[in-house]
DNA sequence: GACTGATTATACTAATCGGTATACTTATTA
DNA sequence: TAATAAGTATACCGATTAGTATAATCAGTC
């Protein structure tokens, strides 16, 4: 893949998470890229065709590194859903750490049929099934119902941390993931 | 206050929630509520103004609809706390609830020096404190911690609801909220 | 009936937006 | 050296934006 591409990709996904999606100017991402409008044009069709990519690569990106990370240092199952939070915690924290993309992504483009906040809703969706993948694999009776408790309460840390940079949101976050989790372990 | 004044409030927030702050035009905020730039301009200096105000309004009403029922249902502290939830999911599931305004907003303005963005953290923190506020009374020893973790429960399913109308979020916030209330009561 | 204040109607500005057209400059390669 | 492809530079388009100026219209009141 172009070198240039991906330095509009990332110049964009960095301007997005800083300044919002509308309010970030297809010249402002060429500006900060060191590049001009027709090479954007060139791999991306359209602005909203730039942001679905943004959204797609931030998207796999996350998924990617928490997989691995999950199965490096775990060896069963249950250890995997224990030390989720760990992770989310570590990722949320790190320094270039600029926001849950499907979680802003859906606040700017509200509408249903809009193209964005779709991508946005299956992103979210397919977090929630990873973590009941976890969930079933660790052998918890009402997986999706602890799944979906977490999938909030990560949605309600990022969010929070997207407020307000280094709040206490990810401990208390944690603190609550291990009550859940503990006791869905021991049903 | 004028009756104009408040349509133009009412059709604001509405287009807001329903569009987006960014996309939705002065121009189209004045069609909807039948009058013209003029006459909002007059109310309202500027379309900052306008959006501070429509958030001042959305977070006043939600915390004195939930104050009011908490307190006119509840006898003894705990109890409050405990019903905390069921109006949540009241106020969620309601058919003219538009979505929570600070949370779209912070994510619309993500850059800290912006009046809107700030607003939306002080009103962040300021339900928090509420909730902060009922568990102190019901003698909850780490008040402050519970009321951060129901803050992320809310946070989370209200982000699931505006994703998702009559997404099951709420029904599991709930579940969750009632276990860490139950442990939290317990000690 | 004349005055007053609120509202409307309409046209306008200056800036910004996403997107395109055209011409020029590189670097690679055959 | 000629040809091809990638990228740059710049100017432009039509639409939309927030906000303003001006004149007309309406209601009520003295």
């Amino acid at each position: 893949m172009s070198v240039l591409r991906e330095k509009i990709l990332n110049t964009a996904s960095v301007l997005f998470q800083t300044q919002g999606i509308n309010s970030t100017g297809v010249d402002t991402i060429v500006a900060e890229a060191g590049t001009t409008k027709m090479t954007l044009y060139k791999y991306f069709n359209s602005k909203e065709l730039l942001i679905l990519e943004v959204l797609k690569q931030g998207h796999q990106d996350f998924q990617t590194w928490l997989n691995d990370k999950l199965s490096a240092n775990s060896k069963v199952p249950s250890e995997k859903l224990q030390k989720l939070f760990d992770y989310i915690e570590e990722w949320l924290t790190s320094p270039d750490f600029h926001g849950i993309g499907f979680i802003k992504a859906s606040a700017e483009f509200p509408r249903e049929d809009s193209a964005v906040h779709q991508l946005s809703t299956r992103q979210s969706l397919q977090f929630r099934e990873y973590i009941q993948h976890l969930a079933t694999e660790a052998n918890i009776k009402d997986a999706e119902g602890l799944a979906l408790q977490l999938s909030l309460l990560f949605k309600g840390a990022a969010q929070a941390e997207q407020m307000q940079r280094g709040s206490d949101a990810i401990k208390y976050a944690k603190k609550a993931a291990k009550i859940l989790i503990d006791g869905a372990l021991k049903n």
